[in-house]
DNA sequence: AATGAAGGCAACCGCAGAAGG
DNA sequence: GCCTTCTGCGGTTGCCTTCAT
């Protein structure tokens, strides 16, 4: 392009506003309205640049603004825009009266995708991330290597229980969340109808409405979005639910639930087919750890029928 | 109480597309 | 159709505040 910014002007202010720069834009706009950005500064006595004078006007001084924290229902409505339309901020911030794009960016960077990360999903495609499981053996390996340890040394099986001992057990923790909440995918995608506007209802699981809310949310082409509920998952009371939780408290549980229902990208052969040798779910789980058929579930040694996160799930 | 780390947010920068001549 | 200007968007940065040690 090799246009030069508009802020390339020399003793154009640059920095955070005073009030009294708030105030004359302020005035101004309400006044005159913005006209053009480029000549604004000039005429409401700003030494800005024009871009800065739209900047702090949409993001700030904008009489609509809703500020504070974003509300259950923002948040759910903010990750199911962005499973569909990406980093697209303006066109989530027209689903979300009151709030600007940059604040739904600020938002979205700074809670939601380091949540979804710490869930083991990928921000950017809200599915799964693969290289958890990728990863999976390894973390069992030194589960493993812990116990034997515990059973040869207990003393030094307590130095590692006090190390990354303890972060394994949250890892495998999380596996079996993250592994539960595929088998509940494949389900739920079985039945999704295959529309977008559907596509995104389903993003939530139809049934349960403990603290759930309905976020009806309108299409780009103007339709009507299926609402979505949040069901509470089920509580459970090992260390690894707690674990999860304490990243967020019901808010992740929300989260995951949302998550668990399917999404407007094409169905996932790893998730909806439990059977296919690629599925990150269950052959990583069968293959590898030897589940027997028998078995109503592919991990027979990390979900026991006694194991209390089993049966709280179910 | 002091200090460093981490988190949160406002603002800036650069690019792309639309609009106008 | 081409060029220039303007606007809007998304990514990134840097400052301020809060929290932990």
């Amino acid at each position: 392009m090799g246009r030069s910014p508009c802020c390339d002007e020399s003793g154009l202010k640059k920095g955070p506003w005073t009030p009294e720069e708030d105030e004359k834009l302020l005035q101004y706009i309400q006044k005159n309205g913005h006209g053009s950005w480029r000549t604004l500064p000039r005429l409401a006595g700003l030494n800005r640049c024009g871009k800065s004078c739209r900047l702090r006007w949409t993001n700030y001084l904008r009489p609509d603004i809703k500020r504070g924290k974003f509300s259950q229902e923002e948040e759910q409505t903010i990750l199911h825009l962005h499973s569909v339309l990406g980093n697209k901020w303006s066109a989530i911030a027209t689903h979300l009266p009151g709030r600007t794009d940059n604040e739904i960016k600020n938002f979205w960077n700074t809670h939601l995708k380091k949540r979804l990360i710490q869930m083991g999903f990928d921000p950017m495609t809200h599915r799964p991330r693969t290289d958890f499981f990728a990863a999976l053996p390894q973390l069992i390996a030194l589960a493993a290597l812990r116990d034997q340890l515990a059973a040869a040394d207990p003393a030094a099986a307590q130095l590692m229980q006090a190390g990354a001992g303890a972060g394994v057990d949250v890892a495998i923790q999380a596996a079996k969340l993250q592994y539960l909440q595929c088998l509940l995918r494949s389900a739920a995608t079985a039945t999704a109808p295959d529309t977008e506007a559907a596509a995104l209802g389903a993003l939530c699981s139809p049934q349960g409405t403990a603290h759930g809310s309905a976020v009806p949310v309108s299409t780009d082409d103007g339709g009507q979005l299926l609402p979505c509920t949040f069901p509470e998952a089920p509580a459970s009371s090992t260390e690894a639910s707690q674990g999860l939780s304490s990243y967020g408290g019901a808010d992740v549980v929300d989260v995951f639930a949302c998550h668990g229902g399917g999404s407007s990208l094409p169905p996932l052969a790893d998730l909806s087919d439990a059977t296919n040798p690629a599925d990150g779910c269950s052959a990583t789980a069968s293959s590898s750890f030897g589940g027997g058929p028998s078995s109503p579930l592919p991990w027979p040694e990390f979900f026991p029928d006694d194991d209390p996160f089993i049966t709280d799930f179910l």
